[in-house]
RNA sequence: GGUGAGAUAGUCAAGUGGCCAACGACGGCAGACUGUAAAUCUGCUCCCUAUGGGUUCGAAGGUUCGACUCCUUCUCUCACCA
């Protein structure tokens, strides 16, 4: 039990420290029934969760399963100064009216996946407002500036010259003084939370915290280009709110290097199942994309229904691999006669009459099937299909 | 506070009076090939019913027949020194 237990803890882990500790919470929890918590930290700055953010919370979840109980961090004051991100560059402050409506999705979204009854849903704004300007000095008295350039990001950025605002060497100070608040027993973050993870646990120490925080890192999910993190801003992210259709669609669309990593970190099957596919595809007895399907049918059905996806790859099937039309799009229907590129256009198929009239230029365009070479063509009474590219469908009604 | 450098399309980055809607790279979109993969090749990439017109090069003025290019002021950024 407490062995398949670490395994399915320390399964997809980029790096976990304090591995005793974990050990140690996860017996006391078998033989004596008792629970612990797991901290993890969330910028309340994107209202909409994206698979890289699940990577996380099924790691919670898991903990779930053997007693831990998650302290769900909303990071709303921390949010306030800005956090020196992977982009190098300092972020937006966002005001306080943005991350209450945040929140509110974010955390909608995330039961998804987490068990309510065993989430605290915490604020960072009501222990660090009242530190004070006094505690702060004593806090940032903990660490020298030496240790702090330790840090990656900001030793990259002080190399190449870019400016590091001092605020922005106080967040790692306040996430790790959260661990002391808390107490928490373990923390969970992205690699690229490393060095503020450690920082809880030196914190905790300095503030005669018994037992210091056990840290466990999780690899940061790489977007749909393959190489820039997943993120909202980046564009290149797969929503848990994405309609069944689109996640399905979207999933087959990352190319198969990426493919694996999506398996470890997303999938449910286990290593040795993940590993025999590999080996299937290797020695070619496995198409890669049969196998793509496969991850995409499993996410799809874990964020709306096994029916659900099943209807999203039959769909696809039908539109790409037959090229017919999709069953469902979005129609739109005119007046009176109306000039192809601006029907385009108010379609929202293409950005603006002059991107329609060169996407039809270059015979992306398709009515009914059949490719438009007409610029100038206006679409009388009668109802159509507008298709531009592999993706974009419009249904037309013109009276 | 002092000195110097700089601000050009989604990003980086050329352009120092007309040849500039502005080289190039990346990104993005589309076409071919495919498995809506990768790689490769090709085209497009400010707006406007367009062999034409309009609006762009941090902001506002000015010089000029003509300004991204020259002048003035302003705003912002960076570096070095204190």
């Amino acid at each position: 039990m407490l062995e398949e237990a670490l395994q399915e803890i320390n399964r997809g882990t980029a790096e976990i420290i304090d591995i005793e500790r974990i050990t140690k919470l996860l017996t006391a929890y078998f033989d004596e029934g008792k629970t612990y918590t797991v901290k993890a930290g969330f910028d309340p700055t994107a209202p909409d969760l994206h698979l890289g953010h699940t990577v996380l919370l099924q790691k919670l979840a898991t903990f779930q399963k053997y007693g831990g109980r998650v302290q769900f961090l909303i990071g709303d004051f921390t949010a306030t100064i800005g956090d020196p991100t992977g982009k190098s560059a300092t972020r937006k402050v966002l005001t306080s009216e943005d991350i209450v409506k945040n929140i509110a999705s974010y955390t909608t979204q995330a039961f998804k996946i987490l068990d309510e009854n065993k989430t605290d849903i915490v604020y960072n704004k009501d222990w660090l407002e009242p530190l004070g300007a006094l505690g702060m000095l004593e806090l940032a008295s903990n660490l020298t500036v030496a240790r702090m350039l330790e840090r990656d990001d900001f030793s990259k950025r002080y190399a190449s010259q870019t400016p590091i605002a001092v605020s922005e060497f106080m967040y790692p100070l306040l996430q790790g003084y959260d661990s002391v608040y808390l107490k928490s027993d373990i923390e969970i973050g992205g690699t690229d939370q490393k060095f503020n993870l450690l920082m809880g646990r030196q914190l905790q120490k300095a503030y005669g915290v018994k037992k210091q925080q056990a840290v466990l890192m999780m690899p940061i999910l790489e977007g749909l280009d393959g190489v820039q993190k997943m993120s909202k801003s980046l564009g290149n992210y797969i929503g848990v709110t994405d309609e069944a259709n689109d996640m399905f669609g979207k999933i087959l669309s990352i190319s198969d290097a990426l493919m694996w990593r999506y398996f470890e970190l997303l999938s449910t099957k286990s290593l040795l199942e993940i590993q025999v596919i590999k080996d299937g595809v290797v020695d070619g007895s496995l198409h890669p994309k049969k196998v793509k399907e496969e991850l995409a049918l499993e996410i799809t059905a874990r964020f709306h229904t096994q029916d659900l996806a099943t209807k999203a790859k039959e769909e696809f099937e039908k539109v790409h691999a037959k090229s017919q039309i999709p069953t469902d799009m979005a129609s739109f229907t005119f007046n009176e006669t109306i000039w192809i590129a601006k029907a385009l256009v108010e379609c929202k198929i293409s950005a603006s009459t002059s991107q329609a009239r060169r996407d039809i230029k270059q015979g992306a365009v398709k009515i009914d099937q059949i490719k438009v070479s007409d610029e100038q063509l206006q679409l009388q009474s009668g109802e159509y299909v507008l298709q531009m590219g592999k993706r974009k469908f419009a249904k037309v009604k013109v009276n």
